[in-house]
DNA sequence: ATGATACGATACGGTATCGTAGCGTTTAAT
DNA sequence: ATTAAACGCTACGATACCGTATCGTATCAT
């Protein structure tokens, strides 16, 4: 009885291959490849079912609305950036925002972010779903900057907020607001100038 | 008859009572105030019609489709920024950060700005008009700097694009992205940083 | 093998929205 | 006073979506 009650509690790995987990995922990733191209407005889960093969029944035996399966594929949109260590802040921050400006005009992200950002404006779950996507944004160049901090390169009284606003403000202004190309030496000059004022 | 034929060809002081132009002032203002509240997205026309009390036929009269009159609702919004002329660069910029600061938490232009970002993103009509309003919260920006290169105060070599990313950024990522508020010490810092590297 | 669970297909009901038709009424110029 | 243009009202047709119901089928553990 303990044994067989055992066996139905599953692990984790037993689970993703089953017909449920098979089901969520292609769902999931067919709805993220449609927030990319589309925004959270023109969403819709019978194009989802459409494209997935998914059945629209299956879709909402899964998530209760509509509105859920769009948070959780916004969710899947943190970007998981890695904090370099260069030795140097300049280093390290030139590695992070340079790798930023490379995905800028190209990751998926960047396309559903306005999206996610208007929504927001009115929205409190995705306001929510916005902070923590931003917060991955900033958080290795909050990380290197504290560093910076603790090997007395930055001052312990710098405004690492500010610093950050000062680096990655630039950036995001010419991908979404001028609209300008955003090349390497673009990039070098912020780093230059904001560091250099430190 | 050539007297007759020449009244009928009014002036525009004259046709701004008329009573078609009385239609089109109430259903634009009420369009401009809809898109403040929900952005482009929730836009309605009929909820245009409801709110403004003009019928929804004569709305239709005036505007082809609803794209057309979010268009036109639009273009009210670019901003008409007086430039302010200090003496010195510092002076003039303090003096537009610290008004476009004021401006972004209380304005109506930032609540749609997000929702035509997006809407720019895949549609070519309102990239138009997000690079018109664009163009026009920079460029009082644009002239003080060049009036510096003028004075001498400003190195002929400066990029006055990058500069301009360098101020604005900052503040417009802290309106959409991180939504920190943004104080007055804030903009100075980011102006003595600036101002500090050239 | 058998039963439980999940899935697929189709068809709905309900609602919102766009854009138009028809027709009577108001406005305003002559 | 007459007349043309503009407006209001109501009612549509068409479409797109959300979310559910129904029922038959496939999967999977035991």
């Amino acid at each position: 009885m303990v044994t067989t009650s055992n066996k139905s509690e599953r692990v984790p790995s037993d689970k993703v291959n089953s017909r449920v987990e098979r089901s969520r995922h292609t769902v999931l990733t067919t709805a993220f490849e449609l927030l990319s191209e589309g925004g959270v407005t023109s969403f819709t889960v019978d194009e989802v079912a459409r494209r997935s093969g998914v059945a629209k029944t299956t879709i909402y035996r899964h998530w209760p609305t509509r509105e859920a399966l769009v948070i959780d594929a916004c969710s899947r949109m943190i970007a998981e950036q890695e904090t370099p260590d260069t030795g140097s802040l300049e280093g390290d921050v030139t590695a992070i925002l340079m790798e930023i400006a490379h995905l800028l005009p190209t990751a998926n992200w960047s396309f559903v972010l306005p999206s996610i950002v208007d929504t927001a404006e009115r929205n409190p779950e995705f306001a929510e779903i916005h902070s923590r996507i931003q917060r991955g944004h900033a958080a290795p160049l909050r990380e290197v900057l504290q560093r910076a901090v603790g090997r007395g390169e930055l001052s312990a009284h710098a405004d690492v907020s500010t610093i950050v606003a000062a680096l990655l403000g630039p950036l995001f202004y010419r991908r979404w607001f001028s609209r300008e190309p955003i090349d390497d030496q673009f990039v070098k000059e912020i780093i230059k100038r904001v560091l250099a004022s430190l």
